[in-house]
DNA sequence: GTCATATTGTGACCATCGGTCATTTTCAGG
DNA sequence: CCTGAAAATGACCGATGGTCACAATATGAC
């Protein structure tokens, strides 16, 4: 059981985190100083650095909890599925979840591409699954797939559709919506993965 | 003509882009500072500022002029496309061309999502014509689409697969080669624009 | 209660960043 | 030469992510 020291620190970090969920969706990830948190939260600068390393690591633990109820749901709602359809269909469930939120997906996106220059960072975001990456989405649709196109390109056409998708709409250019690509993207997947490719 | 001041001041600006030019492929655009470019060139920090206004518009100027040579030739060949295969083809030779130097197509994706929080920028980036909008895309090909589904969401998704791509290239997940991109992107035009929708 | 100890909280400090600007250096033209 | 204009300089500014010696406070043995 947690002392009581334990338990002020504990909720010390889930103040300094919540506002920090406030800051990055208002301004961005980089935008948003770490004298901004602990300001908006209360307390002093150095504080933050008693519960993480770093800014980086203070925004993978948000998105660990942030993803971790979707992805649960996911991956029980997959084992039902009885076709390719029915998998993607579950899988753009989730992927609609994270992208409704616009704020939050501009921000996932702006940290993506901040890992791009850091392969420490982008190991742990693997580890944390932060991404649908290429070979979990292979995990979780190749026995539906009965044509002889990798499992692994037809998830990462997918992931690429949607990160693209989070540029456009980062960009706020609003030609897409989410309907339009969720339907060409299982459109692909569908093409690619029941008939047989040339 | 140019007097011979000028003329200097011509070619400093040139030895100052040429050193950002390799620093910022090096190293990335948030990554390389404006007096790693002055001093790589031999010139102290302040010189940069009788050149450019900011880090941003000399990213715009290089890029501009990197782009140059290959949208002329894209407009040109375009005119003498005779159906929507022919004019994708040549599309995708141009965007090709982008994402075949890695290291550039990084710095390329890293200023477009940071332009996402700076509506001035990205007013200039489409005044500069530095991303392929959808609007673009949709005057290229909407002579040649005959269903009933809209040019600009065809070139939009065209571009979101390709952005989508520069992520996954960006990350090094090494799934997904460009032939393979072009192959679905073509192929999702050609379903969504050639045949009845619906 | 008291006091040594362990934990939590603090904010001055550091190097570095993009950007400014008064000053110095360079150089063309008379 | 001399002079005015243009080019080059680097100290300076506020802000950043991150460090760390120190202050405040809670804990457990007595």
């Amino acid at each position: 059981m947690p002392t009581r020291q334990q338990e002020k620190s504990r909720q010390t970090m889930e103040e300094l985190m919540a506002a920090a969920m406030l800051l990055f969706s208002e301004n961005g990830f980089a935008q948003t100083s770490i004298a901004e948190i602990t300001a908006r939260a209360g307390y002093a600068k150095g504080s933050f650095y008693r519960h993480w390393e770093s800014k980086n690591q203070l925004f993978l633990q948000i998105v660990e909890q942030k993803l971790y109820e979707y992805r649960n749901v996911r991956d029980r709602r997959i084992e039902d599925a009885h076709d390719l359809e029915e998998a993607l269909n579950i899988i753009w469930d989730f992927l609609e979840s994270m992208a409704l939120d616009r704020q939050w997906a501009k921000v996932f996106l702006e940290f993506t591409v901040h890992s791009a220059r850091d392969m420490e960072l982008r190991t742990e975001m693997r580890r944390r699954q932060y991404r649908l990456s290429e070979s979990l989405f292979a995990k979780l649709v190749r026995r539906f797939v009965t044509s002889d196109y990798p499992a692994e390109k037809i998830g990462a056409l997918n992931t690429a559709l949607f990160e693209g998708y989070m540029v456009h709409n980062a960009l706020e250019t609003g030609v897409l919506n989410l309907h339009d690509v969720r339907e060409a993207a299982i459109a692909l997947a569908l093409e690619k993965g029941i008939r047989q490719s040339g």
